[in-house]
Parts: structure tokens; sequence; C-alpha cells
DNA sequence: CTTGCGTAGTTGTATAGTACAACTCGAAGG
DNA sequence: CCTTCGAGTTGTACTATACAACTACGCAAG
């Protein structure tokens, strides 16, 4: 087997490991707001407010799925909606100062177990692997 | 912000965004066998037989998921029990001969969306993305 | 105008994955 | 023997999710 298809080989038996315990990990991390959750309200917030059907594309979920999670997010306070100027059927979607605060404590939380696991990186190593998931993600 | 606090926060972010796309993703990909049955059905055949625990440890899950996915996994015919020598009360997982076959077709299909995936990316950059993952999962 | 299409979103319904707690079953040791 | 322990199963409930059917609104073609 070539080296490029056994690193693949690597790749793939990780990933899978890899996605399985991130999400058991954060949904431990902060039983409150979960993984799904944070993940949409974090990504409104990245962009400076955006649609749900963006959320649905970023994120490969069906349109009714954001639906529903926005509707709680909004139910509990941390994310509201603005009919966007011009585009009247679109309703853009905002993270409100509580959301702000939530985002930032969760996120602060998830950062530090993270550096903990990180502690014995190089810098060097970690702004590698950092690219690389950027890389990947970016492609996607 | 330091370099090293830069890294983990880029990681941070990918990170949930990697696992909800991958997790995506492979469910697409094979709707027979999901996700989480592949990944449990693969550590078996891994490890060349395990426990339900130790499934359940490796994963973060819970015991009684990992009873039921496994339950659903032998009444399919892709993995069966036997009696552990010596120790009675635990049950020995062992993948199948047409668990093993379901595992190479899932498996290749997934290598090969990966490897399109990857076309672009060096040996260099594949081996060490690689490796990174993998000294991520270790130590978790 | 008015009809019909397209986009964004919501709601009905069904299913998977998961956790937690209560239980069973058998071993091993005092 | 009785207790405790480890592995597993079952009851129950909840979350995330998809798919399909529907609503609401604007815009363009007739």
């Amino acid at each position: 087997m070539p080296e490029r298809a056994q690193s693949v080989d690597v790749i793939h038996a990780q990933l899978n490991l890899f996605a399985r315990r991130v999400r058991a990990l954060v949904n431990r991390l902060h039983p409150d707001l979960s993984f799904v959750a944070y993940t949409l309200l974090a990504h409104v917030h990245a962009t400076g407010g955006c649609r749900a059907i963006d959320l649905a594309g970023y994120y490969l979920l069906d349109k009714s799925t954001v639906s529903r999670q926005v509707t709680d997010l909004e139910r509990r306070g941390l994310l509201d909606r603005v009919v966007g100027p011009g585009r009247p059927t679109a309703q853009i979607l905002r993270v409100t100062p509580a959301g702000q605060k939530k985002i930032e404590a969760a996120g602060r939380q998830q950062r530090t177990v993270l550096e903990e696991r990180f502690a014995d990186w190089s810098a060097a190593d970690l702004s590698a692997f950092a690219g690389y998931l950027e890389r990947f993600n970016d492609e996607g």
C-alpha cells in the first residue's frame, strides 16, 4: 500500500474516533448548551449575523433541524431575528448579549480543556495541526 | 494573545465543524450501516475481539447504549458473542464474516471519499496530519 | 392585475442515539 | 452463606435529526 493510502487510512480511522469523542466531550462540558446549539450560536456570532439556511448549508443540516434549534435558542434569549432589509422572507439571526456571554463562557471552558490536552505540544506542532484542520474543513 | 492560544482557538473552532461534518458525511455515505454502528464494529474488528464495556470506555458511551447497538449488530448477523474463557460474565464480541465484508465495503467507500478530498495534499502533509490526529486521540 | 414560481421557514411525524437509573446474573471472598 | 462487584440488560425519557407537506411572501411573465 502506497504511503498516501496508508495516511488516508489512519486519518479515516482517527476521524471516526475523533468525531465521536469531541461530541461526547463537549456535551459533558456544558450540559446547559448542547454541542449543536453551541456550534450554531458560535457560527452566527462568527459571521456577525446570518440566515437559518446558511447554518444548514454550513453544517450539512436539514433546514427543519436548524429551524427548531434556532427557535429554542431564541426562546432562551440567546438569539434574536430581524427581518433582513430588502429580503423580507429572510430572517437575519443575531446573537443577543446574553448569547454572547454564553458563547464566551462555553468557549473559555472548552479552550481550557484543549489547552490542557495540548500542554506538551510544541507551538510549531500546534500551529501546524490547526492549519491542517482548517485546510481540511475549507475544502469541504 | 500568544501564538499557542491562537492555535488552540483555531483548533477549537475547527473541531466543532469537523465533528459535525464527518458524522453527517459518513451517515450519508452508507445509510445501511450508521456512523456509530460502523465505528463500533470497526473497533471490535481492530482489536480482534473485545467486550461491550471496552467499547463504552473507548468511545465514551454509556454501557446501555453499547448494549443496544451490539444487540442490533448481532441481530443483523454482523457480530457474535462468545463467553470468555475464565470470565463467564464477560462476553467477547467478534466480527462475523458477514460483518467483515460490511466493514470492508463501508471502509472502502469512506476512504474513496477521503482520497478525493486529499487529492491535492502532498504525501508529507497527509502523513503529518495523520500523525497529529493520532497523537491527539491517543492522549485522550 | 393575476397567476404561478422560487426562496425561506415551519410543522407533522418518525427514527436513531444517547443517558441515567433500576434491575439481573454470576463470581469471588470474607 | 451472604455480600459485594463487574458486566450486561431493560425501562424510560429526551435530543438531534431527516423527510415531506405546508405557509408566506416577492417577483416575473402573461
